[in-house]
DNA sequence: CAAGATTGATAACTCAATCTTC
DNA sequence: GAAGATTGAGTTATCAATCTTG
C-alpha cells in the first residue's frame, strides 16, 4: 500500500494468460445466461436487473437516479430503457411527491408476473452454468475474489476522483 | 457426473449472493477497462480484440470468419465493426486469393501504430485493476476458476446441441 | 447555477435477407 | 445447395444538449 508512486512491471504473459481466460470466459458466461433469459422468458438482461431492482425495493418503487445507481446505469440509457418496458406494461412512471424534479418507477403488474416467471428458469440457468459448476472451495474463492477486486476498484475511483 | 437427469435444489442466497458480486464485479470492471482504452487510446473494447488478434496473426492478416471465431462474435457484428474501422483507416480488406468468395483482414499500419501506442496503458490498467488486485494466490484460484467453468460451459453447450 | 430527468442525434448490435463463389 | 461474407431494417446504447425545479 506504500508503493502507490512507484512505476511497476508490465504483466507476464502468464498474468495476461489468466485475464484473458478469465475476463473472456465470464462475457461467455454472462452471454449465454442472457440468451436463455431472452428464450425462456422474453426478458432481456437490462430488463431483469430493472425489474430485480424494482422487485427489491420498498412498495416496488424507487427514484430514478437511484435505480440507475443501483444497476450502474448511466441515467439517459436508463430513461431510454424505462420508455420501452412502460410501453410493454412492465413499469410505469410517476411524479415524485417530495421532489418535483424527480420521478418514481413503480413495478407494475405485468412487470411483476414477467419477473417471477422469469425467476425460476433464470437461477435453474445460474446454477447450472455457475454454482453446480465449481466446487465448494471454488465458489468459496470466487467470492473472495469478486469482494477483493470490487473494493479495489471502489478504491481506485475514490483516488482518481479526488486528483481532479 | 452421474446426477444429470435429477432436478436439483435451486440456489441458496449464499450462493446467489456471491454470484450477483461475482457478475457484477467483473462487468464494472469490464465497463472501467473499456473506459479507460477510449479516453486514454480512443479505441472501443471491439477495436481492441480486433487489432489484438490481428496483432498475433501470421502477416497481420486473417481470414473475416476465423477472426469472428477467435473473438467470438457473429459475422455480422464483425462485418459492420470492420466497415467502421476500415474508414478510420485501421484496417484493409483484400479478396481472399486463394477462395475467391472470401476475404483477408489485414492490420493497416495507422491501426498497428493505434494498437502499439494503445497497449502500454491498457496493460498497465490491467495490472492497476486486476493483477495487483489480487495475491498471487488469489490469481491462481481465479486461473482455476476461468478453466472450469470454459470447460463447463463448452460441454453444456455440446449436450443441448446433441438434444435437437 | 446545480441536480433530476428526458430527449435527439449518432453509433453499435442483432437478425433476417441477399449476393457471390465453391 | 451450402459456405463466406455483406447489407438493410429494426433495436439498443451513448453522448451531448435540453428542460424543469431546487
Amino acid at each position: 500500500v506504500t508503493d502507490v508512486q512507484r512505476p511497476r512491471r508490465s504483466p507476464t504473459s502468464a498474468e495476461l494468460w489468466t485475464w484473458r481466460e478469465f475476463i473472456e470466459t465470464v462475457e461467455a458466461l454472462s452471454w449465454r445466461l442472457a440468451s436463455r433469459l431472452q428464450s425462456e422468458s422474453s426478458l432481456s438482461q437490462g430488463d431483469y436487473q430493472v425489474l430485480l431492482a424494482l422487485s427489491e425495493a420498498d412498495g416496488h418503487r424507487m427514484r430514478s437516479s437511484e435505480l440507475a445507481a443501483v444497476i450502474g446505469w448511466e441515467r439517459s440509457r436508463l430513461s431510454h430503457h424505462l420508455g420501452r418496458m412502460e410501453k410493454r406494461g412492465l413499469v410505469s412512471r410517476d411524479p415524485c411527491a417530495a421532489d418535483g424534479r424527480g420521478a418514481e418507477v413503480v413495478l407494475a403488474a405485468h412487470g411483476s408476473d414477467c419477473f417471477r416467471r422469469a425467476t425460476i428458469p433464470h437461477l435453474r440457468a445460474v446454477r447450472e452454468l455457475f454454482i453446480d459448476a465449481l466446487t465448494p472451495e471454488q465458489l468459496a474463492a470466487a467470492d473472495d475474489i469478486a469482494g477483493t477486486l470490487r473494493r479495489h476498484l471502489d478504491q481506485s475511483r475514490e483516488s482518481t476522483r479526488s486528483l481532479r
